[in-house]
DNA sequence: CCCGGCCGTTCCGTTTACGGAACGATGTCA
DNA sequence: TGACATCGTTCCGTAAACGGAACGGCCGGG
């Protein structure tokens, strides 16, 4: 269209914002021309924005999100940084911590390129790992045992002994990653 | 225009973005003018801005951030309500959406009372939701077909069916839910 | 003292995101 | 088959967010 896509002057990334609203609401199944209405907004302006032609205030946003229920950052994660941790092939994103009173909780977004490999030494005992797959097929777990998950699939293991991911296939992974540190 | 004193009409905190966004200005001990200078915005823009007297675009607000080295969420986090939503028995809390060719996923932060059980109706075919579960224990799924996870413990099911959460035992239920539902 | 520089705010003309209306496409019913 | 509703996109006048310039206030140096 407009812009070529090679020199995107810096910015907030329109079209994932659009692709992302017109997801949820294609979700739920409902029409742009009644979300705009309940939004409070015009047809034109909520045509354009999930096409990501447009740059939206913050206010029309809001009305959006307001309307399919998420919270503004829903749709506008990935905009800036949080804090990545980059092995040899797992990206990491902490996404929060959760701490209760017998152990606390760190939950990551997990990304792995495909055919690559990594490999983690032991944890303290009682680490358990929680994965969940969005897209792709990985395998992971400790070294000896190791698990297979594809896309809406789930896999845990100890993590106490080492342990690895991996992809399988031409595709990226994209996971959720929850690790349980027992107190102690 | 600025008067609409009584009623807030709901929208993002403009007044709260503000001033985060001035506390983290002067944190680094940066001037207004330098600021707008070097995010390529007008001061009287960056002005408007941190007084909550503006309405911003993305691209502008986006322009700010980057100079002061935060990801957007970093001040519209907490604007205009974190969307939790509240059942009878579990409030919700959306922390992400992630979208994927296949299939898209809620994440959400989950806490269910002592004592508390909710049911909730059917959702499309191929819907299914993760649990795992952070303190208390937890008896969630189908209606005819329950199941139950303890701390560090996972659960799934199809939830295309009616399906119910219920806290057992003294203790309140903290865990983190995954809804997948998967494209078309 | 006066001057030059920078501060943050206010004024103002320009740019652009906004919503209403018109449009062609598609689906449903008599 | 035509009449009608609703879909999502495009056109266009208007309202408002934008950046530049001017303003008063505050310092530090000459």
């Amino acid at each position: 269209m407009s812009t070529s896509p090679s020199t995107v002057p810096p910015g907030p990334d329109a079209a994932g914002i659009g692709r992302r609203l017109r997801a949820l609401r294609e979700e739920r199944g409902l029409s742009l021309s009644l979300v705009a209405r309940r939004a409070g907004i015009g047809k034109a302006t909520l045509s354009g924005l999930e096409s990501g032609t447009r740059n939206p205030t913050l206010e029309t946003l809001w009305a959006v999100t307001a309307q399919l229920g998420v919270p503004l950052t829903a749709v506008i994660t990935g905009a800036g940084g949080g804090a990545t941790v980059r092995g040899t092939a797992v990206a990491a994103t902490l996404l929060e911590v959760f701490t209760e009173a017998g152990a606390s909780y760190e939950l990551y977004r997990m990304v792995v390129p495909p055919g690559t490999t990594q490999t983690s030494p032991a944890h303290h005992a009682g680490v358990t790992e929680h994965v969940t797959v969005f897209a792709g097929v990985l395998r992971a777990g400790p070294l000896d045992a190791p698990l297979v998950a594809a896309a809406g699939e789930h896999i845990s293991w100890c993590s106490d002994v080492p342990h690895g991911y991996a992809s399988i296939g031409a595709d990226e992974v994209r996971a959720t990653l929850l690790i349980r540190y027992p107190r102690g």
